[in-house]
DNA sequence: GCTCAAAGTTGATCTAACGCAATTTTGCGG
DNA sequence: CCGCAAAATTGCGTTAGATCAACTTTGAGC
């Protein structure tokens, strides 16, 4: 189902060169122990829109992303989809020991395809002991996505779709936004069906929401791609 | 706006006798140890529709929830309100020290009046060292609480009014549930307003929708009480 | 026991957005 | 280069549920 591959010397190298120790969530380690660190991981390459794994897994490691940007899921028993949240490169994911979880409690689906580091679960108290920040970090990651659900749950209780849809774009654009000569564009591929499901609404009412917002000029948006021009005129 | 009591005599031996470290969220603590938590705790009798705190405050305490009910809460820029979760005795609360947070992010409003031991926020590091157990009882609070608010969001981006409404309180049931000859109740006052700030909807909606079901005989309502006479008769 | 505000009910519109359907566009794989 | 499936658009009828409004019930406080 994953596609894991052991970390081979090349990867190792290009990791170290790409100025990893930059993403690792928490900073001010040596060379020495970054390369212990990395030594210690594995390396996932995860094709678009598979899963780095699946709600019900047994949570045997942790994980870093790259590069890339996924997406957490659940399912419904209905076999609806409803997206919890966005992980963009840098940020953790697949942290159930901060939550004391045994299995995973989502999964984890390429967004775009990526690269994640990670670590067997047993390393993630020694990595607290061991590594001063992480445990801050991993803290702070917990709070934003508390907060963020947070925020997702108010959207979906108090406004209607077109805010939703917006503040859902606008979230996309702080994690994701890429400055582009058109505007600032959201860096991974993303479908109308994606909207809706982070939005808990129906594609065609992304769409025809994207059409309007489109024909007054505010955003630009082909298949699988948005562009935002006016990020201010978008409807709070 | 709280109203805050330093702890008497009377009450750490009053609380000492009500067997308290049965509610304390990390057990197998001496009594020796106990009282020492205790001594080092302030005391919260807050009245119905009170706060604890309040969204933006200052995360000075960390609290534990020993009586009565509570619910959280965030308010929009336009004033409405959303019930993020509720809380039960035995639980802790504005814990923002586990998400590295200076600030409250949302309002602890007393459900029905209640009690409660709050700790300064300096002191979670040193709990967390000294006190086998508060780290994963910690952790494991978080994750419930991600958990809930994940089915929240699910619930609200797939179901529709109804059902959102029966799992509102078939949840209420299971953390405040109370047998009564007529049904099991929820342990705390709780008006047609409240429920439609947990559930996104309308008092007008969950009003129709109770009457409903007290039509049919599922339920028995009453005002600001809601007894549930058959649980699994409620649309999933 | 009376008053009054808070809580609840219930009917009558009205509308946002869903569901359905038909059609077009896009770009990947052969 | 073609064929085809995935993605997107758009119109139309329907409806869940919000909104508006009138009225009733409840119980706490004077």
């Amino acid at each position: 189902m994953n596609q894991r591959e052991t970390m081979t010397q090349f990867g190792k190298e290009a990791l170290l060169q790409a100025n990893i120790s930059e993403l690792l969530p928490f900073a001010s380690l040596d060379e020495d122990q970054t390369r212990k660190m990395i030594d210690l991981a594995t390396v996932h390459r995860v094709k678009q829109n598979k899963t780095y794994f699946d709600e019900g897994d047994r949570a045997e490691n942790f994980f870093l992303l790259i590069d890339g940007f996924l997406r957490i899921v659940r399912t419904t028993k209905e076999g609806d989809q409803v997206v919890v949240l966005h992980i963009a490169p840098g940020q953790m994911f697949g942290i159930a020991k901060a939550f004391e979880s045994v299995n995973y409690t989502a999964t984890a689906q390429a967004a775009s395809e990526g690269l994640a580091l990670s670590w067997p679960s047993e390393l993630w108290d020694k990595f607290i002991q061991d590594y001063p920040g992480f445990q801050k970090a991993t803290r702070r990651a917990v709070g934003t996505r508390v907060t963020e659900m947070q925020d997702k749950l108010i959207s979906m209780a108090t406004h209607q779709v077109e805010r939703r849809i917006a503040h859902a774009i606008l979230r996309l654009l702080e994690q994701a936004g890429k400055e582009t000569e058109d505007g600032v564009a959201i860096d991974f591929p993303l479908t109308r069906q994606d909207i809706s499901e982070m939005t808990g609404t129906t594609l065609h009412s992304v769409s025809r929401c994207l059409s309007k917002w489109q024909r007054d000029g505010l955003v630009r948006s082909e298949r699988r791609r948005v562009v935002v021009r006016q990020p201010e005129s978008l409807p709070v």
